[in-house]
DNA sequence: AGGGTCATGTAACGCGTTACATGATTAC
DNA sequence: GTAATCATGTAACGCGTTACATGACCCT
């Protein structure tokens, strides 16, 4: 993929996991060239114009590899919504509740598209998708398809758990 | 509270909601009495020890309690435990049934201790709840405990879920 | 001719991580 | 005396955010 490529990447299904501003996107593809991750090819769009497209190389495919097959430690936690709902009981319970609100609504909007892409990702319905069982027997394809619908299909499932947990943290603010 | 203080407050039960290094505290001590939203008292500690506790003043109490009162965007996700799950199928299915398989002793752990958690709250049963209580009417104690440990409740049962969801993935890597 | 998209960058600033560094006081 | 705890800092480096900045190409 080209920087640009990649810009518009992270704004699309892969951003619900993993975002990346555009000012990242440049400075980064570099420092992974200089350290041999991937590698860029120029081409020609117009006479004067031209795109970078960059492949993983050998080494950066070995590393990803590498990383994905062991376990990470979890990042520290920093969740300021969690610090708002610690702190209700300093505030009017109107306004609390109506902060609650939003975060229901933020997370009734990602389950839904969460499960809008997951569905997509069953029936095989994503370009990235398609690209990528190009590579596979088409054996497989059922298979991979339902892995990676199922982690949307999480992502979905915990963002209606969440919901569900505010609905009643706005009860527990009317008593 | 003095730095020392912080240090070891984002060590205990604040640190599952947010969590601070030693190495920041200080300089953002600092920054803040700048800023004019806390202020530092010195105490001697012995002949040659001092310690700074520091107080919110009315300032820094507004900004927080305004902060309270409004939604804030969430912050971007990145999320890297997603980005291996939705790349299990580059790698053998044994390796990341291991990666899922410390995700759930992780997440049930912390499911365990905020279970725990929201207990010791609702049994009015931790040192920074109780001291937060005495400047309270005692008939909103119960309701205060309640919200504080509905908190916790809802980390515990999330992490409960996206524990289920990674014993279904393994389920769907045997296949 | 003009707007939308393609394409690539830079700069300033703050936060987070890791590591290093020092010394006083207390309890055994 | 010595180990644990109390107490406070600094430095280097990278990542993330916001904002600024430029120009080519394509379609109507």
């Amino acid at each position: 993929m080209s920087g640009y490529d990649l810009v518009r990447f992270f704004d699309g299904s892969t951003g619900w996991i993993w975002a990346a501003p555009q000012s990242q996107i440049y400075p980064m593809l570099r420092r992974m060239e200089q350290a041999g991750l991937i590698s860029g090819d120029e081409e020609a769009r117009g006479p004067r114009l031209t795109r970078t497209v960059y492949s993983v190389t050998p080494k950066g495919h070995g590393e990803l590899v590498a990383w994905l097959g062991v376990a990470h430690d979890a990042a520290p936690p920093r969740d300021p919504f969690m610090v708002q709902a610690l702190n209700f009981d300093m505030i009017d319970a109107g306004d609390a509740a109506a902060v609650l609100e939003a975060f229901i609504a933020e997370q009734e909007k990602a389950a839904a598209e969460a499960e809008a892409h997951r569905d997509r990702l069953l029936r095989r319905d994503t370009a990235l998708l398609k690209e990528r069982l190009t590579r596979r027997d088409p054996e497989d394809h059922e298979r991979i398809a339902r892995l990676k619908a199922h982690v949307f299909d999480g992502i979905a499932r915990v963002a209606r758990v969440r919901a569900e947990w505010a609905r009643e943290g706005q009860r527990l603010l009317e008593e």
